[in-house]
DNA sequence: CCAAAAGTGTTGACTGTACACCCATGT
DNA sequence: ACATGGGTGTACAGTCAACACTTTTGG
């Protein structure tokens, strides 16, 4: 159906990377492939474009049977040809990121689905294809993106403690933050407010809930 | 000949938004197309991926042939499918931006090439396909890299003044720069060192020349 | 000797970092 | 009453931003 009869394009696919957290572990969902290449090995959830998808639909499909989510944060992150990558041909693959809140995701385990679970991304298992450094390379994305924006909103419920908030700092930054300064920091740039609510039942100190005030991406000079 | 008969894939193709300094401006280079679609307007230099080729090696073929430079910073962008950004059917292509030392270039001027220009990037004509989101995209890439890597050392030559190092940054940044603050920023931070040679022949001062302390790429906490 | 760009330090404001104790609750 | 995580302020160091004059050369 293409009008290029010249040049035989290579195959065209999208893979995503869905990042959530849980158990104070940064997790991304991968499924177990059921068939070759690379049968039962682990690997991206991801899929060719059909004929009326652009790749970011391709991805957001994926998200929805995969995760069981639809409205996510979804970032294309970079595009990977390298020959040789998929030993069937020549296949471009353009991968994207989404970051969900754990509490959205409704797994989708049907019959006829591949098995998926979350991966903590210290402990990640063999990959197929090239999908480990694509991780790798959402990773490092992911890590500068949550310096200088708001992005982390988006691994976390409407409603959040300051304590939750911090954590997720810590657990993609991978090092621990201090909590006073913490604290000062999103307070004096506004970038949450405190809802009129509390979180009481533990066996401590209720703690108040705050959101971001913003509802969009926002970008500032870094912040750590 | 693809291993993938399920669906049709799109054309493939790579552009390359080319920028060099000269007349104190940050330049594009532009080609003027030939034939349909888009005849007679400006667009960015990109070509059908062959067979054989990755999307860098077609950006690389494209740097080589429109501009006769062969060894560049190359950087992948973004890659671009919207449905219509090409009347002629799907084409996905892979966006690629460089940094070129005026120069190095070398105009290749063909009878049977397109004839080409660079334009300055505030002075832009109107664009074929998406071009213009595709350089909008470029410069603001452009823009917050130099302000946390070394890459600007790619559109300079070996060695140079910290002048022209602080007009480089202002022409990308869109802004001027304080002179005194310039130079102990760069100094302190050991990016740049000083060559034992200076320019002479101009009627002021002779400046000392610098080059950059390391080859490659260097990142920092941003210092802007 | 004049025009032109090169080169050079100090100060005050602000930002980042380190650090330790009391508070409110559930059991 | 005690264990648990929530919540709070200060002081010092480092970084950033503003600012003006002298130097060296060519013409």
């Amino acid at each position: 159906m293409s009008a290029f009869k010249l040049h035989v394009p290579p195959a065209v696919t999208a893979d995503t990377v869905i990042f959530t957290i849980t158990d104070g572990k940064l997790k991304v969902l991968l499924v177990k492939r059921s068939r070759p290449p690379f049968v039962n090995s682990w690997a991206l959830p991801g899929g060719f474009v059909r004929e009326t998808e652009t790749t970011e639909k391709t991805a957001l499909r994926v998200l929805k049977d995969k995760a069981g989510v639809s409205s996510v944060y979804l970032e294309q992150l970079y595009s990977f040809d390298e020959p040789g990558r998929d030993p069937r041909g020549r296949v471009l693959t353009v991968a994207y990121f989404a970051l969900v809140d754990f509490a959205k995701i409704k797994f989708v385990e049907e019959k006829n689905h591949e098995p998926s679970a979350f991966f903590g991304t210290r402990s990640l298992p063999k990959l197929a294809f090239d999908h480990a450094k694509i991780i790798s390379y959402a990773l490092q994305r992911l890590r500068y993106k949550v310096e200088y924006t708001n992005v982390i909103a988006n691994l976390l419920p409407r409603q959040f403690t300051l304590s939750q908030l911090q954590e997720a700092y810590e657990v993609i930054l991978g090092h621990k933050l201090d909590k006073r300064n913490f604290r000062k920091k999103f307070l004096t740039l506004g970038l949450v407010k405190p809802a009129n609510a509390k979180v009481s039942g533990a066996r401590h100190r209720p703690a108040q809930l705050f959101s971001f005030s913003k509802g969009g991406m926002v970008e500032l000079k870094r912040f750590f």
